[in-house]
DNA sequence: TTCTAAACTTGAGTCAATTCAAATTGTGGA
DNA sequence: TCCACAATTTGAATTGACTCAAGTTTAGAA
């Protein structure tokens, strides 16, 4: 960041992406205007589009955020996994499931992940699968960790199994943020069940 | 449907559609527009909005049809299933694959599992929540007569393995959607090696 | 047949996201 | 320091989805 051009830019940005993050937990994400979300951050209409190629795009860079963190929260579990694989993967699972709440409401979710997957190829959908893709890496990675230390079969494809159970998550995850209703408690009791047998024949 | 108002609105909600799903894929989503659908349909702007609570509740609804003749496909497979798990899961899952975009662009899938993600609660919303819950109970289904005819173990939880696979292979074909050069081969050979542990686990 | 209420359609008008041509600002060379 | 040009910002204008008050059509009772 050398010129004032450069820290010009790149404070405008925070203050968009803090305006529109405010914005869209108080308001909702539709009710958020732009022309609200650009006063608030002191800069133009346009300007905002010049940063983003649309409203989806500025949650999605938000969700990003957070994601990063998760990602950071799941390698500490991977360094010290449990010594049980099904309690290891449900750890793993637990610590993104309840990171999710804590920045994002169930509606920023939503349109974040719709946004993500109309644009996939918009700078920050692209951002939103490579995400996607490193938390699946990281399940593979918890596995292969486990394989290491004799706990998983040697011969089990962990990588294979380890985007197997990520995916199952993210659809869960996915019909967990649909139900307004629906508490983490139940959603980690589903996934424990479906993921039980697949576990269990890789471990005993 | 009785009497000439219902024979009108059936009418006039066939012409909707026809006309939607015309433009949707010669122009694209975005490109299609309401005004355009509502001439080409002879029926005011203001009609559609009458059938369908916005843009993308038509396009859930274009794709409910297609989803409902992917389930009848894979009726017939549950009836008489290969006699090899891994077999029978690749059959039923190729069915659905295959048929995906025999009327359906990637483009318009992306755009109705956006709608569908945004809107959970909307009439097509739940109506696209539905054929979900139907795909994946079919899924069971498979596993469950597999399971009487002594060809997956009896004690396993057909019902928990099947929403996996389901959800896996759902999950895959988003990503598959989002890659507009991804083709439907390699789609499905990544879904087989995925699911390969899983199943020879609960048949050998 | 005639009439009335309910059901339905209509399209001009509203609203908010997005665009783009003009204006402003930062940079690096003279 | 001053200038020219490129990068960036600006906000009025555009666009297109969506609404709603007024008008039209149907059902079925008298």
């Amino acid at each position: 960041m050398v010129g004032l051009r450069a820290k010009h830019k790149n404070d405008r940005n925070l203050r968009i992406v803090e305006a529109a993050s405010g914005l869209f937990r108080r308001r909702g994400y539709e009710g958020a205007r732009i022309e609200e979300i650009a006063s608030k951050a002191e800069v133009s209409v346009g300007t905002i589009y010049n940063y983003y190629r649309n409203k989806g795009d500025i949650l999605v860079a938000i969700v990003s955020m957070e994601v990063h963190e998760v990602l950071a929260a799941g390698l500490k579990i991977i360094q010290k996994p449990p010594k049980n694989v099904e309690k290891a993967v449900d750890t793993l699972i637990a610590t993104y499931i309840d990171h999710s709440l804590v920045y994002l409401s169930k509606e920023m979710w939503r349109q974040a992940m719709a946004t993500s997957t109309q644009q996939p190829d918009s700078p920050f959908g692209k951002t939103y699968t490579a995400l996607d893709r490193a938390l699946a890496d990281q399940t593979c990675a918890l596995l292969a960790s486990l394989q290491e230390k004799g706990l998983v079969h040697a011969e089990v494809d962990t990588c294979g199994v380890g985007q197997m159970l990520f995916n199952n998550m993210n659809m869960m995850f996915i019909e967990f943020i649909k139900h307004e209703a629906m508490p983490i408690k139940e959603l980690r009791a589903n996934i424990r069940r479906q993921n039980r047998t697949l576990l269990q024949a890789v471990s005993d």
